[in-house]
DNA sequence: AGCCGACTGGGTACGCTGTTCGCAAAGGAG
DNA sequence: CTCCTTTGCGAACAGCGTACCCAGTCGGCT
């Protein structure tokens, strides 16, 4: 079995010191997935842009999925968790998930990665005890907060796909997407789809920011077992 | 502008009629993918389980991408929308969100294909018709209603997603996690990292079935903008 | 009836990918 | 100083998505 990247230390003591950083490595596949999506983390071009050869790049990393753990962690170092839990664990989970959607906001790659596999490096480690601590005086069982912060993660990438989807730039293939939308409005056996398109708009209230008016919500249904009502 | 694959004919009447169908080819890579994963959904490996060969797709399908939409739709293709909408559209909804989650369960590929793009063909699009007939004496905006849709979707590959890797055969990858985990727990450094693993999984309660307690609050709380409270 | 042109099937090839192997060079430990 | 581990990396391999081109086939028009 292969131990976690996590688990290898990175100098080995004897022979050359190795000539780059895990950190610099990271970095590098963050800024080429920054700009071009994770098509463009290929183990070629991460060794190139830090001036090394394909194959170097294997004394670092076993595969190019622990690559994306690098990645993936290093964007978790991103998120402050210096501010004291305030005692309101709704309010600072709420806020944790303000500051997980910039991260996923500054690297939309992220949204590609998160879904296969958690990958708990330190980094990500650090965050979720920062979840638990916020958590620490709601009486709830253990895996009744881990369920919460998998949901608050999976929340947010949700959101922040769909505000990725509809806002921006119009993309070609959301424009052809749209040609077929309107033709099965046309064709008369869609009529609630057809209605909720003939509607003009009607003062789109600006996508509520379902952050804070819905996650507040799941949050209490999950972790507040307490007077439950109908 | 390529036209979406769902306004190009699959015959294009002139010409030697086509040896194999959409139809065809998508249970084929439905199969490959049921088995194998999408790795396993190559263009040579679909042309050779039609016996085909590799080129010969591309008469059918313009990108792999546009493949995975097919398969995407044929999977949608499986939920069953014949039950009439009950009028209690909450019921309903978590009734259809029951459905889609058998369709992960079956193909857990759908879960590495759905987050990038939603790719609506016919059947994801009757199915998108049968959510909003469900919701048509639901008296909210247009918009909250798609998001409850889209919401609904992202839950529900949540779950599947989570129940995959907590339920199941322990992976490699898997022991390795847990072995930094441990590691982590150990490092005194995140007591309530400590804490939470030290409780002897407290009467774990089976993982209530989230889709009936959580589902309908999230439901509620995006669509009942009535008598809100804090 | 015959032919033209549009269409399908598919072999081949290109550039890219992740990964392995083997070897030369380098440097800490004894 | 020597030995042995470790590093860097060129070359190679299998597999990938895709483009190109040619041969063969058939429908529609004349």
């Amino acid at each position: 079995m292969a131990r976690s990247i996590w688990l290898r230390q990175e100098r080995s003591g004897r022979g050359p010191a190795p000539e780059h950083s895990r950190a610099r490595i990271a970095a590098a596949a963050v800024e080429l997935a920054d700009v071009g999506g994770l098509d463009a983390v290929s183990m070629r071009k991460v060794a190139a842009a830090i001036g090394a050869g394909a194959a170097s790049l294997y004394r670092y990393v076993e595969t190019r999925d622990e690559l994306l753990e690098l990645m993936a962690d290093a964007a978790a170092g991103e998120i402050d968790l210096s501010r004291a839990p305030s005692g309101d664990w709704r309010a600072d989970l709420v806020a944790l998930a303000h500051e997980l959607r910039e991260v996923y906001r500054r690297h939309p790659w992220m949204l590609d990665i998160a879904p296969g596999r958690v990958a708990l490096g330190p980094n990500t480690v650090d965050v979720l005890e920062y979840a638990l601590a916020t958590m620490q005086d709601l009486d709830a069982p253990t895996p009744a907060k881990m369920e919460a912060f998998a949901l608050l993660n999976g929340f947010v990438a949700l959101l922040v796909r769909s505000e990725k989807e509809l806002g921006g730039a119009t993309t070609e293939w959301q424009e052809s997407q749209a040609e077929f939308l309107a033709s099965v409005v046309t064709d008369g056996r869609h009529p609630h789809l057809a209605a909720a398109f003939a509607t003009p708009s009607q003062a789109t209230p600006a996508v509520a920011d379902l952050l804070d008016s819905v996650l507040p919500r799941v949050l209490t249904g999950l972790l507040e077992t307490g007077g439950d009502r109908p």
